[in-house]
RNA sequence: GGGCAGUUAGCUCAGCGGUAGAGCGUCUCGUUUACACCGAGAGGGUCGGGGGUUCGAUCCCCUCACUGCCCACCA
C-alpha cells in the first residue's frame, strides 16, 4: 500500500541518484534522434541557488525532460562561470577574515593559486544545489569558463579577432572603478540618483579682457541691461575636476560669449591659462551657457577637447586620489575631500557664485558600489559595431526568435547603438590576455620609447616570441638599409639596441600583458566553447546550434547579444534557434528580493519544507510571459496540495485494484465514463504537448492541474466508484484498466514539471500491482494518442450527467437540504435520449446527487423544485425544506437572468446588419442560445406560477 | 529625454474580435472508507479614462492617466 502521504525528503535524493546512475541525463546516442540542446546560463562559481536560478533552471529542466521523453537526443549542458570580480572579492574577503596577507603582498601567482584552492573546495556548491532542484543536466559534460579547453577557445578567439582587426588596443576614457582599480564596461555601470549640486564658478578672464553680460530682459527675451564682467561663469557637479580643466566651451551661436571665443581665462588655484573655445556641445540654455572642459575626466569633454585641440591632463591616481599634476597642497587628496576643499577655497576667494542643490544621476560600479571615474588608460576593445551587424540580422530574419517576441526590440535597440566593448580588466582572476609587449623603437629618436610598445598577439608565448623576432628582424633589416647604408650618423644608437637583442643570443625581451579579460568575454563563447571548439568534436557537429536558451532579460546585453555576435562570427550560425526570456521573481508584494530587505525566499528551504515538485510546479505555473513573478509561500502550498491530491488518487486506484493491463487498448472501452475520460486524456495530451513545444509553461501547468484535479479526481474517480463497487465484472475490469491507463498518462505528462512524485508513483504502482516497468519514468516515452479516441457522444452524455448533478447539488445547498435527506427526482417530458441516459446513469445520479430515486413522471409533484434538464424538466421533491418565499425569489432571479439573456440575443438577431454581416455559425449559435433561454425561462415560469397558485 | 511592458473579481494572474475565467482569500454546508494538504455550494468584475474602427471591442487603432523596468543624461 502507498504511504498516506508523499515524503519528498526521503524520495528526492534517492530518485536523483537513480536517474543519474541510469545514464538518463546523457543524450541518447541513437543516430536518428534529433538533438535538443540547452546550454545552461552558467551561474557564478561563487553563487548559491536563489529563486531566480530556481525558476530559470526549472524551466530548462522541464524542456529537457519533455524533449527527452519525446525521443530526442536531449542535452542540457551544465557549467559555471569564473566570475572575475565577484570571485576575486570573495577570496580576498576570505583571506582577510583568516588574517592572511592581502592579495598584493601575496603576489599574483600565489593569489591565483588561492582562488583555485577556493574553487576546489567551495566552487561546487551551486551545482549540488542544482541537483537538489532535480536538474537533469549531463554532468559528464560539465564545463567551467576557466578550464583548459575554454581557455584555449578564449585565446583563439582573441587572436583571431585581433588579426581580423575586430579587437584592438586603444587609449581613451574608460569607466574606472577606483575600488577594484580596473576598467569596467558600460554595462557594468549603474546610474544612481544622488543628492548633489551645481557649483557655479567665476573663472577670471586673462589679459584684462572684459565683456558685457546681459542681466535683464524684456518680454520677448531681448536683453535690456548689461553689466561689465571680467570673468565667465561655469557650473559643475564635480568641482575637483577643475584642477584638470584645459578650456572653457561656449556655443558658437551664443551671442553673449561671441566676443570671448579665442580669449583666455586664468584657471583659479592652478593659474593655468586656458582658452575659451566654441563648440556645439555647449548648451546656451543650460547653466550659464559656458562649460568648463576637463578632457581627461569627462566623456563629453574628451570629445570637445579632441575637436578643439585642448590639452589632456590626468589629475587622478588609480585610487581616484589627486596626483602630481595638481598644486602641491592637493596632491594625494581623496577626490571627495578635494571637492569640499575646492568649494571652500572658491568661497573664500570669492569666485564661488552660486550653489544650486539638485538631484542627479551618478555612475556607480555595479560590483563595488563606488562612484566611477572616467579615466584615461590603454585598454583592449572589441569592435562590437561590426560584430553586431550579423547578430542583428539573425534576429531580424527569424533565424533566432525571442519568446516573448517583444524582447527583440530591446535587443535591437542596444545592438544598433552599440559602443566598442572594453574587454580588459586590471584583475588577476580570469583569462590573461594573450598579448605580449616589446619595446617600440622611435625611428626619429632612435631609442626605445618609454610609453609605447610593440604588441604581439598570439595564442602562446612561443608564437608571440616568433612574431617579435620577425618584427624586430624586419625592422633591423629595414633600418639597416635606410639608415646605415645611407650613412646616417644617428642610426648608431638604434642599431645598437636592436643588435643587442640579436647578438646577445637570448630571447627577445617581450613581456605579457598583465590584464585579464572581462568575464563576459569567455561567457560569450559558451554555446560553442563548451562543445569542444576549436576542436572539431562530434559534440560540436551534433549539438551546435543549440535549441533554446532560457535566461533572464537582465542579461540580454551582457550575455545573449554577445553570444550571438561571437557565435555567428566563429561558427557561421547563430547559437540558438530560440531565446526564451523568463520573468523576474519578486516577493509577494512585488518588491525585488534582496538580502538587505530581508525578503529573500531561499528555494532550498522551500524545497525542504514543501518538496521540490511543489516549488517547481509553482514556478512553472507562474512563468507567464513578460511579467514579474510575485511568489508567495501560500501559492507553493497550494501546489504541494496538488501533489498530495495526485498521490491520493493513486492510492485510490491502488485500493480499487486499478491494475495496468498489459496490452490494454483504450480504443475498445465500452462504458461511457471510460470513453469520456479517454477523450479527455487525449485532449490533455494534445494541450500539454503543444504548450511545452511553444513553450508556454503556464499553459502546460494549467492544463495539467485542471485535468488531474477537476476532471480525473473530481469527476472520473467519483463516476467510477459505483462501477468499482458494483457487480458488473466486465465493466469493473474495463474501468480498472482505464483508470490505470489514464493515471500512467498523467504521470508521464506531469513528469517534466513534477519529476519526483511522478517517478515515485511510477515505481510504486508497478511494485504493488501490474507488470514491472521496463524503464524509469524519466526515460519513458511521451504519450501520443489518436484524436479518434475523443467520443463526442460520451462527452455529451457525461456532460449532461455532470450538469444535472451540479444543478441538484446547487439547489440542495441553497435550500439547506440536509445531506442526510434523500429526495426523489421526477423527470418530466423526457425524450428518448434523456430516457436512455437516465436509465444508464441512474445509480450515479443517486449517489452523486444523494437522491432516493430518479424516475420519469407525467407531471411534477406538488411542492417540488424545477431543474432544467435539456428538453426535460426535473422536479426535485424537497417540499419539506422549501421556504416558499426563498424559492420564489430564487425562481424570479433565475427567470430574470434568462430574460436578460433573451433580450440581449434578441437585440442582436433583430439587427439586420448583424444577420447580414456576421458569420453564419455565429448567427446560428445565437439562435440556439435564444431558444434554450426561452425554453428554460418557460419551465421556470410554469413552476413559479404553480408555486404562486399553491401559496 | 528615448524605449519597452503593464492597468481584468479582495489578492495574484489567464483570456486578446462573437455568452467575462482560474487559483488563493471570503461566506455557507459537510468526518459519504483516496484525500480536511479534503468535498459540495455561494457571493464577488460598467475588463484604468476618453475617442475611433466594426454588425459586434476586455481583445484592433488613437489619445490621456497611472505603475514598473531598461537605456541615455554628472555645466
Amino acid at each position: 500500500m502507498l504511504e498516506k502521504t508523499f515524503d519528498p525528503k526521503s524520495v528526492e535524493p534517492r530518485l536523483y541518484a537513480a536517474w543519474e546512475a541510469s545514464g538518463a541525463f546523457k543524450p541518447s546516442e541513437d543516430p536518428n534522434a534529433e538533438p535538443f540542446v540547452i546550454v545552461i546560463p552558467p551561474p557564478n562559481v561563487t553563487g548559491s541557488l536563489h529563486i531566480g536560478h530556481a525558476l530559470n533552471n526549472t524551466l530548462q529542466d522541464v524542456l529537457t525532460r519533455f524533449h527527452r521523453m519525446r525521443g530526442k537526443a536531449a542535452l542540457w549542458l551544465p557549467g559555471t562561470d569564473h566570475a572575475g570580480i565577484a570571485t576575486q572579492m570573495v577570496v580576498e574577503r576570505q583571506l582577510a577574515a583568516q588574517g592572511n596577507i592581502g592579495r598584493r603582498d601575496m603576489g599574483r601567482e600565489a593569489f591565483v593559486d588561492k582562488v583555485w584552492e577556493w574553487k576546489a573546495e567551495s566552487g561546487g556548491a551551486i551545482t549540488n544545489q542544482l541537483r537538489r532542484l532535480g536538474a537533469s543536466c549531463d554532468w559528464s559534460r560539465e564545463r567551467f569558463t576557466l578550464d583548459e579547453g575554454l581557455s584555449a577557445a578564449v585565446r583563439k578567439v582573441f587572436v583571431q579577432l585581433y588579426k581580423q582587426g575586430l579587437l584592438y588596443r586603444d587609449k581613451r576614457l574608460v569607466n574606472w572603478d577606483p575600488q577594484f582599480q580596473t576598467a569596467i564596461s558600460d554595462l557594468e555601470v549603474e546610474q544612481k540618483e544622488v543628492d548633489g549640486a551645481y557649483w557655479h564658478f567665476a573663472y577670471p578672464l586673462a589679459d584684462g579682457v572684459t565683456y558685457q553680460h546681459p542681466i535683464a530682459f524684456d518680454d520677448e527675451g531681448k536683453p535690456t541691461e548689461y553689466e561689465t564682467r571680467d570673468y565667465i561663469v561655469v557650473a559643475t557637479t564635480r568641482p575637483e575636476t577643475m584642477l584638470g580643466d584645459t578650456g572653457v566651451a561656449v556655443h558658437p551661436d551664443d551671442e553673449r560669449y561671441k566676443g570671448l571665443v579665442g580669449k583666455f581665462v586664468t584657471l583659479p588655484i592652478v593659474g593655468r591659462r586656458i582658452p575659451i573655445v566654441a563648440d556645439d556641445y555647449a548648451d546656451p540654455t543650460k547653466g550659464s551657457g559656458a562649460v568648463k572642459i576637463t578632457p581627461a575626466h569627462d566623456f563629453n569633454d574628451f570629445q570637445v577637447g579632441k575637436r578643439a585641440g585642448l590639452e589632456v591632463i590626468n589629475i587622478l591616481t588609480v585610487e581616484a586620489k589627486l596626483n602630481g599634476a595638481v598644486p602641491a597642497e592637493y596632491v594625494g587628496m581623496d577626490r571627495f575631500v578635494a571637492r569640499k576643499a575646492i568649494v571652500a577655497r572658491a568661497e573664500e576667494e570669492g569666485w564661488l557664485k552660486e550653489i544650486e542643490k539638485t538631484k542627479h544621476m551618478v555612475p556607480h560600479g555595479d560590483r563595488s558600489g563606488v562612484v566611477i571615474e572616467p579615466f584615461l588608460t590603454d585598454q583592449w576593445y572589441v569592435d562590437a559595431k561590426t560584430l553586431a551587424q550579423p547578430a542583428l540580422k539573425a534576429v531580424e530574419s527569424g533565424e533566432t526568435v525571442f519568446e516573448p517576441k517583444h524582447w527583440e526590440k530591446t535587443y535591437f535597440e542596444w545592438l544598433r547603438n552599440i559602443e566598442p566593448w572594453c574587454v580588459s580588466r586590471q584583475l588577476w582572476w580570469g583569462h590573461r590576455i594573450p598579448a605580449w609587449f616589446g619595446p617600440k623603437f622611435d625611428g626619429a629618436a632612435n631609442r626605445a620609447s618609454p610609453n609605447e610598445f610593440e604588441i604581439f598577439v598570439a595564442e602562446t608565448e612561443d608564437e608571440a616570441r616568433q612574431l617579435a623576432y620577425d618584427h624586430y628582424h624586419a625592422l633591423r633589416m629595414e633600418r639597416h638599409d635606410i639608415d646605415v647604408l645611407a650613412g646616417k650618423p644617428d642610426s648608431a644608437d638604434f642599431m645598437k639596441l636592436l643588435d643587442r637583442f640579436w647578438n646577445h643570443g637570448g630571447p627577445i625581451p617581450i613581456w605579457r600583458d598583465e590584464d585579464v579579460l572581462d568575464t563576459w568575454f569567455s561567457s560569450a563563447l559558451w554555446p560553442f566553447s563548451t562543445l569542444g571548439w576549436p576542436e572539431k568534436t562530434a559534440d560540436l557537429a551534433k549539438f551546435y546550434p543549440t535549441s533554446t536558451l532560457v535566461t533572464g532579460f537582465d542579461i540580454i546585453f551582457f550575455w545573449v547579444a554577445r553570444m550571438m555576435m561571437m557565435g555567428i562570427h566563429f561558427m557561421g550560425e547563430a547559437p540558438f534557434k530560440q531565446v526564451f526570456i523568463n520573468a523576474l521573481v519578486r516577493d509577494e508584494k512585488g518588491a525585488k528580493m534582496s538580502k538587505s530587505k530581508g525578503n529573500v525566499m531561499d528555494p532550498l528551504i522551500l524545497i525542504d519544507e514543501l518538496g521540490c515538485d511543489a516549488v517547481r510546479f509553482t514556478l512553472t505555473a507562474m512563468s507567464g510571459q513578460a511579467r514579474d513573478i510575485k511568489l508567495s509561500k501560500q501559492r507553493i502550498e497550494g501546489y504541494r496540495n496538488f501533489g498530495t491530491k495526485l498521490w491520493n488518487a493513486s492510492r485510490f486506484a491502488q485500493m480499487n485494484e486499478c491494475v495496468r493491463v498489459e496490452g490494454f487498448d483504450p480504443a475498445t472501452v465500452q462504458q461511457p465514463i471510460n470513453k469520456w475520460i479517454r477523450g479527455e486524456t487525449v485532449k490533455t495530451v494534445a494541450e500539454v504537448t503543444q504548450a511545452l513545444e511553444a513553450p508556454a509553461f503556464d499553459e502546460a501547468a494549467g492544463a495539467l492541474y485542471r485535468f488531474v484535479w477537476n476532471v480525473f479526481c473530481d469527476w472520473y474517480l467519483e463516476l467510477a466508484k459505483p462501477i468499482l463497487n458494483g457487480d458488473d465484472a466486465a465493466a469493473k475490469a474495463e474501468t480498472r484498466a482505464t483508470a490505470a491507463w489514464a493515471l500512467d498518462v498523467i504521470l508521464k505528462l506531469l513528469h517534466p514539471v513534477m519529476p519526483f512524485i511522478t517517478e515515485e508513483l511510477w515505481g510504486k504502482t508497478a511494485e504493488f500491482v501490474g507488470p514491472a516497468r521496463d524503464t524509469l519514468l524519466i526515460s519513458a516515452k511521451w504519450p501520443e494518442l489518436p484524436a479518434e479516441w475523443i467520443d463526442a457522444e460520451a462527452e455529451a452524455e457525461i456532460g449532461w450527467l455532470v450538469e444535472t448533478v451540479g444543478e441538484i447539488r446547487s439547489i440542495r445547498a441553497e435550500m439547506n437540504v440536509p445531506p442526510s435527506a434523500k429526495p426523489a427526482l421526477s423527470v418530466v417530458g423526457a425524450g428518448p435520449e434523456t430516457k436512455a441516459r437516465l436509465a444508464r446513469h441512474r445509480d450515479l445520479l443517486l449517489t452523486l446527487a444523494r437522491l432516493d430515486s430518479a424516475r420519469e413522471a407525467e407531471a411534477a409533484p406538488a411542492g417540488s423544485v424545477p431543474i432544467v434538464m435539456g428538453e426535460a424538466t426535473g422536479a426535485l421533491a424537497i417540499a419539506d425544506f422549501i421556504d416558499l418565499a426563498a424559492e420564489k425569489a430564487r425562481l424570479t432571479k433565475e427567470i430574470a437572468g434568462h430574460a436578460g439573456e433573451i433580450d440581449k440575443v434578441n437585440k442582436k438577431l433583430g439587427n439586420p446588419d448583424f444577420l447580414a454581416r456576421a458569420k453564419e455559425e455565429v448567427v446560428e449559435e445565437n439562435r440556439e442560445r435564444l431558444a434554450e433561454a426561452e425554453a428554460a425561462k418557460a419551465k421556470l415560469e410554469a413552476a413559479l406560477s404553480r408555486l404562486e397558485s399553491v401559496g
